[in-house]
DNA sequence: TATCCGTGGCA
DNA sequence: TTGCCAAGGAT
């Protein structure tokens, strides 16, 4: 490896964040005291999986309506679901829920260590470090999908990921500076978004260049490496729309699973086939709408047909939505692909 | 440890 | 079109 001296990196790496750091909405400007906890973690939690992009109109919205962590506590689940949908991964909705009722519990507000963060529903390894760096100034070795990144190829590591992950982290570790944690943390995952990114990376303009093993090698788009993955499996299922007077009919499906606690179509059995009217929620003469739906999930994808057919006169059981309304229904992506099919 | 859990942008 | 994968966490 070349970096035989960690101490190095950090000043190099702070040096680069001053002049080239990212303005984004949740974020202080280098050197700046840090920005509310409550932001931070907010933040933090949106962007669990997430392009900065994608999450960035979420994180005003919600910043908008709860300016808070109390706020946030004090909201319904119904709206806070609602709110969320469109982001994906929907146990961080009701975790982030859970998290500021245990948090404004008492009134303490957010704790300040790394270890008593990582205590709270929906805070892992990274999420923790990460707000005690950025919120609370602590010397936590952040590590995500970006970090994990550099630091492979500053130490051209050659183990595959996953099974790399502990001792990507022990070189991590190494790097972490005692001053301007967050500002470092920050600066790494901005370096992995813009200069040292999954594909051609630009070495050229890294500041961390002269350090870096992997670019010594001549190929330091080849780390991390990956073990192989497996191909998606493809499943079939089948959506029921229901329409009365102007409505449509709606579910909210069970607490756990895929899409759990949102609002849906209802929908049948998934399947290995296309499983037709299974599953329907009153029996008729089923018909198709339209072509299929196909959505990707993490590790399926999915070929939704839309079954149509007039409920009988005394069916109950759902919601009745105003379809002209059906924006504000807090659809997951999926439902609402299905319902302007 | 391995699996489950969304979505959208990009090459 | 297809695969990749982005500031991961829970079980």
């Amino acid at each position: 490896m070349l970096v035989d001296t960690p101490d190095a990196v950090a000043p190099q790496l702070l040096a680069w964040y001053d002049r080239h750091a990212r303005a984004l909405a949740w974020r202080s400007p280098p050197g700046a005291p840090p920005p509310d906890p409550y932001a931070v973690w907010l933040s933090e939690v949106m962007l669990q999986q997430t392009t900065t992009v994608a999450a960035a109109p979420f994180f005003r919205r919600f910043l908008e309506r709860w300016p808070t962590v109390e706020a946030l506590a004090a909201a319904r689940d119904d709206d806070v679901m609602a709110a969320w949908a469109g982001l994906g991964y929907y146990a961080r909705a009701r975790n982030l829920l859970a998290c500021a009722r245990a948090v404004t519990q008492g009134g303490a507000g957010f704790p300040d260590t790394e270890a008593a963060l990582r205590d709270l529903p929906g805070i892992g390894d990274y999420t923790a470090a990460a707000v005690a760096a950025i919120a609370f100034d602590r010397p936590a070795t952040v590590v995500d999908g970006n970090i994990e990144r550099v630091v492979s190829r500053l130490f051209a590591v050659a183990d595959p990921l996953p099974g790399a992950k502990a001792r990507l982290r022990t070189l991590a570790a190494t790097l972490t500076p005692d001053r301007r944690p967050g500002d470092y943390a920050q600066a790494m995952m901005d370096l992995g978004a813009t200069i040292c990114t999954p594909r051609s990376p630009k070495c050229m303009i890294c500041p961390l260049h002269l350090l870096c093993a992997g670019r010594a090698s001549g190929a330091p788009e080849r780390f991390p490496v990956k073990a192989a993955k497996i191909a998606k499996p493809r499943r079939f299922a089948s959506a029921f729309r229901v329409e009365r007077a102007g409505s449509i009919l709606l579910v909210r499906r069970p607490d756990r699973g895929l899409l759990a606690g949102m609002m849906a179509l209802p929908t049948g059995p998934f399947a290995d086939a296309p499983p037709g009217d299974a599953g329907a929620p009153f029996a008729a003469d089923w018909q198709g709408r339209g072509a299929a739906v196909r959505h990707v999930f993490t590790h399926f994808e999915l070929s939704l047909q839309v079954m149509e057919a007039a409920p009988p006169p005394a069916f109950e059981g759902g919601t009745w939505w105003p379809i002209d309304r059906i924006a504000e229904a807090g659809l997951p992506t999926l439902f609402r692909k299905a319902v302007a099919a």
